[in-house]
DNA sequence: CTGTCCATGTAAGGCGTTACATGATTGT
DNA sequence: ACAATCATGTAACGCCTTACATGGACAG
């Protein structure tokens, strides 16, 4: 299960609330893997049972109490653990791929706005990712880990070079169907960029 | 939901028992929408009731009822209905992506492994559906309607560049790890296909 | 005669989502 | 004065997964 892993990853920095997990989330691994606030409460108490985290209760008169969560050995061993280790991909499920498999059903009229709203979907997605990413990337902070950094960075990295493939497939897809373009391509030329 | 519309999708081009639908599925969406067996028995019910199909029942003496299901015309109105509207990405989860974001707590001797695993993993996958491509793409059928072809082959070619990108993406990534080249990339290079 | 294929389902559990509820503090 | 932020949670539901169960037909 990666959402207890990745808030032992985050508690393996500093101690968190749960509050500010869910900001932490949201700010970084949320395009690999989001996480709701009722879930990370959830899962922080799940851990704490488990032992591989301990909560501090600041308690607030007239309000809840306010918990701090701390990793424990055990939790940064069960972290390491589990990170050292492969994992099988999570399966993706894609709805406008469906769309597109079945578009056969469709008009050009009909079609074409879908994939159009698809395309500039990405394309907004994508003007984020590289603003994330420059702003990332041109701060550098002698006082860090320069190797975590650039661990965490590759991620973002993943994120803009798959939404890139994604945008150029589909824009070329767009193209294609405009032009009653149907021919398959053709895979031994140019744009298998292997051996 | 989209698995009722793929499910609907499958029953547009002719009628077919559960059993059925799951090899067609497994042959064809699985990669953008896996399903599986007990939800696909499922769901054929809940589309009965709702009177999307209609099921046709063989009477197998001594075994369970074969049936047989049926797209009805408000079936096919449904789904065309859901196929001509956007829908927002499902949301991805990658166990692997929090790997590398909290890799910083692992060696080289201990990361590289992992990144190295899901290279491979990776190749093999896209030796797959490369063959599969090919072979789809070399049997053009003068019979059927080839722009409905084509755009089911397209969401084979999605998953080619998708998975060429993430492969290049990590192939690049494992050798950066060994040359301890912790610099980001510079996106304002020839890399961004972007205007 | 053992295993795989055909073909149906049920049961239980896990993970994630949505909506609701509380109540002080800070910003416009 | 009103909204957003801080900070906690509960309840209910939905979708998907895993495991189990049945039983004939057919292939090696």
């Amino acid at each position: 299960m990666s959402l207890k892993h990745a808030i032992l990853g985050f508690l393996s920095f500093s101690p968190f609330t749960g509050y500010d997990l869910k900001k932490a989330f949201d700010q970084s691994v949320a395009h690999f893997w989001p996480a709701n606030q009722s879930q990370i409460y959830r899962t922080l108490a799940e851990l704490d049972t488990e032992g591989l985290v301990t909560k501090e209760v600041i308690a607030r008169e007239e309000r809840l109490d306010m918990k701090r969560y701390q990793i424990t050995e055990g939790g940064r061993q069960a972290l390491r653990q589990w990170l050292s280790t492969p994992h099988p991909p999570a399966d993706t499920r894609e709805p406008f791929l469906v769309q597109v498999y079945f578009g056969g059903h469709l008009t050009d009229a009909e079609l074409l706005p879908v994939l159009q709203h698809n395309l500039q979907a990405a394309e907004e997605q994508l003007a984020g990712f590289t603003a994330l990413y420059q702003s990332q990337a041109g701060r550098p902070n002698p006082l860090a880990d320069q190797r975590a950094v650039f661990l965490a960075l590759l991620t973002l990295e993943y994120g803009l070079t798959s939404l890139r493939a994604y945008r150029d497939w589909l824009a070329a897809a767009i193209t294609r169907v405009q032009a009653h373009d149907y021919r398959p391509l053709d895979l031994t030329g140019p744009v298998n960029g292997h051996r």
